[in-house]
DNA sequence: AGATAAATGGAGGATTGCTCCACTTCTAAT
DNA sequence: ATTAGAAGTGGAGCAATCCTCCATTTATCT
């Protein structure tokens, strides 16, 4: 979708467009906001229960779940997610929490880092990117990420 | 680089290249042609030596390296390496054999496929394109791979 | 040589990104 | 109510790129 197309079903000039969301990303990023607060809001919810290694399952499934919905996002997560509104902020925070608490647990590893992460989220977005409904496609490559492929 | 600009340092015209190279996909192929031959064929030797899980181990961090070599190659992997030129088929089947050794050797998860694989080749590659000497990170995650984020 | 086939180059139409600035609308001070 | 200045808006238009199409050149065959 162009942005002139964009700007067009917003009913605006496409100069106004440009004023308000400088970037393709920064439009990505303000689309995404509500989602991405959402996200990491029933994530914080779910850290009630104590189990930071299923907390950060379901964080990675819903993040790589909502990260897919919109065509051309997954690419670009890496950059959408620093752009600085309340909801990449919100689900970078959250994910460095999920992350720091489930090694204090002792059930991740180390030297895993949040790059890490959300190198294969975007992996798994951009696979399931066109799949009807992904969440089973999500749920095993989430289960690949957390244990590997090799037999335990 | 605009395909124009291809065609000039290539010095010929822009409809010659579009004949040769219909797509860009199909360009980047060619171009990684015989990078990916060498691939394939380094794992076929490397095989012989009867431990698959290495082997695999090998191949991915081979390929993620190939793969990241090219800027934007990573990205549009999945397509390339369906359009069937020789270093493509090669590296398809040896991945295909390299997972199926593996399995009967019972070293591998029974539902890993192919595809979850380069679904994964691709997230890093895209994550290392950057990089200057992007080796020990891509062994990094290969090793998140193959073993998973969580403690064992 | 002449006819036919194959290959080539690049002009040009179409799309998209993005900038720039003339114009409109709002704000607030008198 | 008036008006000067600030803030916001729209879209014309340039630049970049993609890709098609066909007039021309080059090769091949008899």
């Amino acid at each position: 979708m162009s942005l002139e197309e964009v700007a067009k079903r917003a009913k605006v000039g496409i100069g106004t467009l440009y004023r308000r969301f400088p970037t393709r990303e920064a439009l990505l990023a303000a689309t995404s906001n509500e989602r991405f607060l959402s996200v990491a809001e029933s994530s914080r919810g779910r850290d009630a229960d104590h189990d930071p290694g299923n907390a950060l399952r379901k964080y990675l499934e819903e993040l790589a779940l909502n990260t897919s919905i919109y065509q051309n996002l997954a690419a670009s997560l890496g950059t959408v997610i620093e752009c600085g509104t309340p909801g990449c902020n919100a689900i970078t925070e959250e994910g460095h929490r999920l992350l720091r608490r489930a090694k204090e647990a002792g059930v991740i590893r180390g030297d895993t880092s949040f790059d890490d992460i959300i190198c294969v989220v975007i992996a798994i977005s951009i696979a399931v990117e066109k799949d009807r409904s992904p969440e089973s496609r999500i749920a095993h490559l989430v289960d690949l990420l957390l244990n590997g492929i090799s037999v335990r």
